[in-house]
DNA sequence: AATGAAATCCGACGCGA
DNA sequence: TCGCGTCGGATTTCATT
């Protein structure tokens, strides 16, 4: 695939990337109108950024709360040196691991979990520990997630990016 | 509003919150195919879900390597007593926070970052650092993210979980 | 700009807790 | 009875050529 040297996403670009991240659900039209684009145009566009995997895809975005889940946290693991739960599938047995990273340092996976309380929390927490040394950050609130991805260059300027947008390879 | 006491979400609801999550551009009539219902009753049930807040919204999924971010980190922090940085909206000059979390212990706040580079991220932990003590893990891979929320009840059953499925309210 | 398709809205009927 | 799903048809809106 062309999993490098992505073709450059312009200012136009970005702005499509914004309305979409914001509301998936906009027709062409109304896209076009905000873009200030025919609708073909911006259509051709988005196909683009599909079709490069920019866009991954559409979702619906469920509030955990509101669903039942109001209790989330992160869990750091330190697993012994071979096997490190979650070696490969042990994640698709807990439906209350929204995410799964594999970090440097000392303690190689990190978790975001979701429970429906306190309790249930425990009980997980309890399972999980069975793997390896654990430490457990409890969310007691989220001013942001979600946040959509914008543009990094221009404008503003981190000490030491001078020119590196490039991602390296 | 109706933040406490949601109106219990059943198999359909959350059949349809699935296929949502997984595409949030399905037509009712598709979507009412695959759940085994009529479209105006799954239109019906949508925007019972929306209006509940539930759904809490439609996004478009951008894929931050293909979109020049490839590079992504967590930070936790340790602020001074008084002030924890993004003790408001000091987030908001960072395009690259995606997620800010306050946690429970030491470590009072959770990022998550992107970034375009590792100088870029460099830079960006540079001037984070400013703010407090801070603890940095670089991500290496991301196995599982964005995974979809799903029921909690029922047939797997957490050790401690015996009848807590309501949230404490 | 025009065509064909799909969604939304409406009222009425049937079913089951 | 009341809630919920289904059916049929009219109108608007969208996508595509």
């Amino acid at each position: 695939m062309n999993t490098s040297r992505s073709p450059e996403l312009d200012d136009v670009d970005w702005k499509i990337l914004a309305e979409l991240q914001a509301d998936a659900r906009l027709s062409f039209n109304e896209l076009s109108r905000r873009i200030h684009l025919s609708a073909p145009a911006v259509a051709e566009r988005v196909r683009r950024l599909e079709e490069s995997g920019v866009i991954a895809g559409y979702a619906a975005r469920v509030a955990p709360a509101k669903a039942g889940q109001p209790m989330m946290a992160f869990i750091q693991l330190r697993c012994k040196l071979s096997r490190c739960l979650l070696k490969t599938a042990a994640a698709d047995d807990f439906p209350e691991i929204t995410e799964v990273h594999k970090l440097s340092g000392e303690h190689c996976t990190m978790l975001k979990v979701r429970a429906a309380s306190l309790v249930h929390l425990e009980g997980l927490i309890e399972q999980l520990g069975e793997h390896g040394e654990m430490r457990t950050h409890i969310v007691l609130s989220t001013p942001y997630e979600d946040r959509p991805l914008t543009p990094v260059t221009a404008d503003r300027d981190v000490s030491g990016a001078d020119g590196w947008t490039g991602t390296g390879r």
